[in-house]
Parts: structure tokens; sequence; C-alpha cells
DNA sequence: GACCGTCCTATACGTGTGTATTGTCAGCTG
DNA sequence: CAGCTGACAATACACACGTATAGGACGGTC
């Protein structure tokens, strides 16, 4: 479970951020529930007292990652969208981000009831929300729902790609965070998102028979 | 946690259909690891050992709600498709299916390593495919990605939406298992779907800068 | 009535896991 | 050197949970 992007690299780092490093790993593969201080000393090279020592409790080791991780993506917001306003190519990074590896820690977070992602999710949500309402500028007819129940379900649906990360794998026949999977998944979304899978008229057709629910 | 969709719907079922309802219900919620068979005894109003006695162990129950789960799609699915070729409607339907409460338990199985659940996931995805190759003979460029990989992407995001139904329902202020959050979902789907978000133009020419990922 | 199988409960056992305690060693400071 | 502090290990404790066992109540069959 290779370390968290740049940063030192090597495994001399402190024995505090391999616990880190190691309890991202493990929350994020096996979820917090099954995740144990034991096995995540052990990948760490540390004993079990010393996590305790170092961060107190499982909780409080969780709420440590979920801190570190949301400095992180703060630090990487920063550099990253600092230079304009949302455009497509943000829309398209921001899809794409959820590749990173911090990210997939997020995403097992939301599953398991981590306050500091449930923020997270949020704040995504808000920023795909101002992404659409720009957009729904340049289209003509009203479309079918809000733009926040719409930048909603993008987000969660983005969120899916990597909790789903296995099954995707599976039926790609390749592991969808290395290089070759991880095009397919850049292509695969550029596509989706560029084009419309049902048509329009259907939709438009599909609203009206749906506030007449019961034929 | 209502019992599954039509059926007696009371109380009065046999008491192993009572304790599968209330394990679907534990496992979807907790998940496997956190849910405990006591706790689903007791929202089935049987002993502990009884459990044991109709499912002998806690992995056997779980292959047998997802038995169950598997069987109650197969019907649905020889009912709803029966009539015709996979059109729009399919395709909605299909989206919309994930609001399904049985679907719900699918959905964290696949997260809770089921192999079951696996076998479904994969079996959506050829669906899914099968939707796409049909759809893209009426498409003019060919797509940016080959469609077992598009349709491996829009079941995972599908899947996202009920794993993530607590953000969801926290974002849109109303539970998307409840009418009105059915219907925002319905419609926001329905209009994510009929509308491309970016533009086919940036997605070719990201494309383009894709194969030369150095610059 | 006697026997038997099924449904069901109560209780006990073993183990994995989070938590707590104690102790050791190195480094620093007076 | 004495004394203290923090990093770290080893061990023990408490508890929840899955599993196992023993037994009772009820209905059917001979």
């Amino acid at each position: 479970m290779a370390t968290t992007s740049q940063g030192p690299a090597f495994e001399d780092l402190t024995a505090r951020a391999r616990i880190r490093d190691a309890a991202l790993g493990h929350f994020a593969e096996y979820g917090f529930a099954r995740a144990t201080i034991r096995g995540i000393a052990q990948s760490a090279g540390v004993s079990l007292g010393l996590v305790r020592h170092h961060f107190g409790s499982k909780e409080a080791l969780r709420q440590a990652c979920d801190e570190y991780v949301m400095e992180a993506t703060r630090q990487y917001n920063q550099q990253s969208l600092a230079g304009g306003p949302p455009d497509e190519a943000a829309f398209a990074a921001a899809s794409r981000s959820a590749m990173h590896p911090l990210f997939r820690y997020v995403a097992r977070a939301l599953i398991d009831g981590s306050v500091t992602a449930a923020n997270m999710f949020d704040e995504m949500v808000g920023m795909t929300e101002q992404w659409l309402v720009r957009r729904d500028q340049d289209r003509g007819e009203p479309p079918l729902a809000d733009a926040r129940s719409r930048a909603a379900l993008i987000t969660a649906m983005a969120v899916g790609i990597p909790l789903l990360h296995e099954h995707l794998s599976r039926a790609l026949a390749t592991d969808i965070f290395g290089p070759e999977g991880d095009r397919r998944v850049a292509l695969g979304l550029l596509d989706i998102y560029s084009h419309s899978l049902i048509s329009a008229e259907y939709a438009a057709a599909s609203q009206a028979a749906f506030d007449k629910p019961h034929p």
C-alpha cells in the first residue's frame, strides 16, 4: 500500500507517519470495522502499543487519517483550482481525481460513517452544483431536476467508481488503479459524459408520465 | 426495515423468513462485518440459537440472503424484460431499479465481498454492454472507449447511488427512498442521462492529449 | 401411550479485538 | 550523575461476537 503520493516516499518516515499511512491503506481496503489495530501496526512495522501511544484509540486514529486526507485535499484544490473559474477541464479533472489513492480512502470512509468524509462529500456536491448552474445557462429548455439533485447524483456516481474498483477491475480484466485501467476509465468517463445515453425526447416524455404515477 | 416488496407483508411470516428479512436489513444497513447475529435475531423476534438452527452460520445466512435476492431479481427480470429488446425505457427502468430496497442489499454486498453479488454485477455489466452496442450503431464517430469499459463504469456509477443513499439523502434534504426523494432521483437521472455534461469537442481533444501523457 | 422430528430457548465456550497497564531504553537537562 | 520525558514493546484485561451444546415444547405417527 505505497506511501501517499509525493512526500518522503521512503520507509524512513517517522513511526507516526508510517502508522497513519498503514491505517489509510487498511481502512481503505478492509473498511473501518474489519481493519484491526494489530494489522495496522504490523504493516507499519511497529508494536500494538505504539499505535495507542500515538493516537490513543482506533476512532482517534481514524480521525487523524480523516484530517490528514482533508488537509492534503485542501492543498491539492488550492494549487489546482486557483487558476480560473470551473470549466470542462476542471470537471473532467475532478471526475478523474476519483482515482487518486487518497480518494479511495474517502470513498470507503463515506460508507463507514466518517463525519469528515461526509463533509467532503457535501463540499463536492456544492462544487458540482456551481459547475452545473453555470452550464445550465447555455441550455435551452430548463433541466428536469434542480441543480442540487443532479449535483448530488453526479457526485455519488463518481464516488461509486473507486468504491467498486474491485468489480470494475474484474469487468475490465485490468486493475483500474494501474496505467492501462486508468486510461480506459478516463476515456470511458469522457465518452459517457460527452454523449447522452438516452434521448431528450424520451426523458421529457418520461418526466410527463412521472407526474401521473398511477395510470 | 419493512418486508420485501409484496409478499405476505405481515409479521405472521414463518420465523425463517423473518430472520432472513431481518438479516437483509441489517446486512444492507450495517454491512456484513458490523451486523451481528444477535441483532438480527432481536429484530426478527427470535432467539440467537434459532438463527443458527435455520441457517447454520453467519456466512451461510449471508448466502441464503444472496440466493433469495438473486431469485427475486431473476423473477423480476423475467417478467419485466420479457417484452422486447432493450430500449430507452428498459435502460431507465434498470437505472431506477437501483432504488429498489433489495438492490440496496446487493450494493452493500458488493462492498462486503459477496461472490453472488459480484456475479450479479457482472450480469448487469453484460446487459448494459448489450444496450450500449445497440445504441452505438446510431452514433456517428466511434466511441472513445470500448462498450465494456463504458458498461462497467455506468454500472458502478448506478450502484454508487444506493451505496451513498445516506449522503445523497442529506444533500437533498429528503430521504431518497421516500416518494419525494425517489422522484427527484428519477428526474435527476433522466436529465443527466439525456444531456451530455461536457462537449464532444473537449472530450475528443482530451482523448488526443491523453495519448501523450507527459507534455 | 411411546417414539421421533422440528422449532425454539437458554447457556456456555473460545477467540479475536479494542483498551489499559507496566516496563525498558535513549536522549536531554539540571 | 541524577532526574525527567517521550518513544516503544510486552503483557494482561474486558468484552463482544460467532459458535457449540443441552434441553424443552409441540405435533405427528405407530
